[in-house]
DNA sequence: TGCCTATATGTTATACTATAACATGGCTGC
DNA sequence: GCAGCCATGTTATAGTATAACATATAGGCA
């Protein structure tokens, strides 16, 4: 069990994994006999840009800085593609898509959303498959498509705002906790 | 463990649910000396008038029936109080409501949604909560407010679907599956 | 090559979902 | 009564997503 971490520290060279996501992008799409369009390909950049889950609307906006003048359903047409072979993930709860970073065949993810920084991580665990899936079973239910998708703190936001509230009155709590 | 079943028989007598919501959501209020307004509890009666998810927007058609002519806000206005005491609560996945048949405290409930008959069960399994914290904490994860929505197949959709596809030409066959 | 077909994109309009901002009403406690 | 809080009314608008139809482009095939 080498799995990479789910969430990379905020100094990562991100220019890493937009490639990657690119790379595979374009290895999914030759074995399929599918294109991935300039449109596709503009759209998945932006989702990939970071780690983030970014609104159909602001993908939108980004795409106008390029300098076309796209509708909304020029988005949504991408995104359809996008999903349909499981390069972006929609998250419901949001309104909103992120990468796929799960660059390999699997059932059904798990995304954990810090509340704090918005970085969305993809997990793939067995365990929460297995409970789930036995745990409807129990109840005559089958299970063909989950949506978990978990709000919370990752790892780095949690130390941060751990260390502000134990500060006495230091300056820095506010800028990370908030309340 | 005696707990009830999730999905009950198509022909139960819906009334009896939807009395025993009701009566708790009294409760609730006058526990906590919040007001279940007459909106409210009309809000309240309609989304609890079955085990489907309903839309705002049909909630407020519903309202309309009853001879107001009520704007968006004002079911909002009321779903946001029923959902803030758990009487009520969001299917993200699909921008709709349902009462909340778990009566009791608990953390988090899973929703099974059944994609024939649009019937959503509530699951409050202990083994699914305990295998997302545990696996979200694998990642440094910790969570707060979990989404669950389980698209799938009810029992009583399963069979129905299977029986039909067994049928060598029956009529039945596209009358449930469709495909 | 040139046509044909399927797929992709453009264009316009609209549906669906949710909230902002401010005014009014009505209950409760003093 | 009236002060304050909570609930509701009213109007407008923001945000998300799709329908319907026209046009364009890539690739296969005669």
């Amino acid at each position: 069990m080498s799995d990479p971490p789910l969430f990379l520290a905020a100094d990562h060279d991100h220019r890493i994994c937009a490639r990657a996501i690119l790379a595979h992008a374009e290895g999914v799409c030759r074995t399929r006999g599918t294109r991935l369009t300039e449109q596709r390909r503009r759209v998945l950049e932006i989702v990939a840009s970071s780690h983030a889950a970014i609104g159909a609307y602001a993908i939108m906006d980004r795409l106008k800085e390029g300098g076309g003048r796209p509708a909304p359903i020029a988005v949504y047409r991408a995104l359809d593609f996008l999903i349909a072979n499981s390069l972006v993930h929609r998250i419901a709860s949001r309104n909103a898509y992120v990468a796929c970073t799960h660059l390999g065949p699997h059932h059904g993810s798990q995304f954990l959303i810090c509340r704090r920084c918005g970085t969305v991580g993809e997990m793939t665990s067995e365990g929460v498959w297995q409970a789930l899936v036995g745990a409807a079973a129990g109840a005559g239910f089958s299970v063909v498509a989950p949506v978990i998708e978990v709000e919370g703190e990752c790892a780095a936001c949690h130390a941060a705002a751990t260390a502000a509230a134990a500060a006495p009155d230091g300056a820095a709590a506010d800028t990370v906790a908030g309340a």
